[in-house]
DNA sequence: TAACATTTTTACCGTTTGGTCAAATCTCTT
DNA sequence: AAGAGATTTGACCAAACGGTAAAAATGTTA
């Protein structure tokens, strides 16, 4: 059933839609929206976020974002699809034929350094999934799945060749994602504890040397336990 | 400047705003208000929701509810202050005389209890912190961060004698509230990893193993480093 | 530069939303 | 049972919001 109207229509009157190359005025455009979109979505959440807002952010009018983007889900789709890749790319970089402590080790060193680098993606991201990840439901079954899949067989490798306790690998995964998106995510807190000026980041140097402790040393001192 | 009028205004015409006692109907009806009101803002964050769906949850006209909280943010900050001393609780329960396992696993599985038992508050918790705790950033810089100062003492004092890691407290904290509370606040993410229906929580009892290993034992084997 | 396509603006619209008001109803006390 | 106070309701409102239509302005190209 779906899509057969919109696949009869193309098929009788051929032109329909061309797909034209964008013009150089629509790539600069979209990506002002985007990027302004990507402030006011991951400041307020998709519902708090207004048409207004974000084409106010971009020095335009709403009219006129709405002739580069047909609506605000529009909008918030293309923020995430595009952030999806991003998200990703420090899991697919993981190696069965590394070493188990070196490419932890660097698999969390990447993930801080993205909470750092793009804390307005991580919120936009966490966002989506708090209210229940109504867009990217299907990546997460999908290419989340898999790729997790992949990896959590190198890490059970690695724990059968007893180089690594014995543990749910996909639940390791889940302690390095919240550990180092906390970061960015509850960034407000954070600062808050360690009595830090909103944009000073300075406690990122502390929080990568807690995650090495935590992650590939031991934390409790062996012996005291009964 | 601030409250200078309504100080007058009450100081002149004493009666004003006795605050009479509550009335049963009034407790009931309260309750019932806070209960919706905790369902929908988990869902769908504080602009997310509306009078009228708090309302038909609380199965109550819209003006009804409106003669209980003067507005939707009397609503939202009524529940968040109600949630942290729940919020605080585990933490509170850490004790200095303690040994340093044994008090860190047990502030661990409390935290993770109160993730399973109450996800819908975690959620608020953290849309509120994402939003960057527009209601509650007084009680981050005051209650939690004294609370946090006095923990983080105990954590030293065990750092210092030789029995935890040297490491940031502050820091080891945040791993510990990141790693329980994602349970919770990313259950979507988690059940599409892990292939589970809406509403399966057996991955707590998993989840409980990991972050054992995590804080309280080795996750990688020692001697594998150069 | 004329013709065409693209981009931008102005004016507008229907709906949703937070919130008000006054009248009606209910509950409790005496 | 009556009166006072508490509660509930229906009717309503202004502002905000997502989105549209069509004309005006601008850019592109032959």
């Amino acid at each position: 059933m779906r899509g057969n109207k919109i696949q009869q229509t193309m098929a009788a009157k051929a032109p329909a839609k061309r797909p034209r190359n964008k013009t150089r005025i629509q790539k600069e455009n979209e990506e002002r929206i985007l990027l302004a979109a990507l402030e006011v979505f991951s400041q307020t959440g998709f519902h708090g976020a207004t048409l207004d807002k974000i084409a106010s952010a971009a020095d335009m009018s709403k009219p006129n974002l709405l002739y580069y983007f047909k609506n605000k889900e529009e909008i918030h789709i293309a923020l995430l699809t595009g952030l999806l890749d991003v998200w990703l790319a420090p899991l697919r970089a993981i190696r069965a034929d590394g070493d188990p402590a070196t490419e932890i080790g660097s698999y969390i060193r990447r993930k801080l350094e993205s909470s750092r680098e793009y804390p307005r993606e991580s919120r936009l991201f966490a966002n989506e999934i708090l209210a229940g990840a109504p867009h990217i439901g299907d990546f997460l079954q999908s290419e989340l799945r898999q790729l997790v899949d992949e990896k959590a067989d190198i890490l059970q490798s690695w724990i059968d060749d007893g180089r690594l306790a014995p543990c749910d690998p996909r639940h390791l995964l889940f302690a390095i994602w919240s550990t180092t998106q906390h970061y960015a995510d509850f960034s407000v807190q954070v600062r808050h504890v360690l009595r830090l000026k909103p944009g000073d980041k300075s406690y990122y140097a502390e929080a990568a040397q807690m995650l090495d402790t935590l992650f590939l040393g031991r934390l409790v001192a062996p012996g005291t336990d009964s």
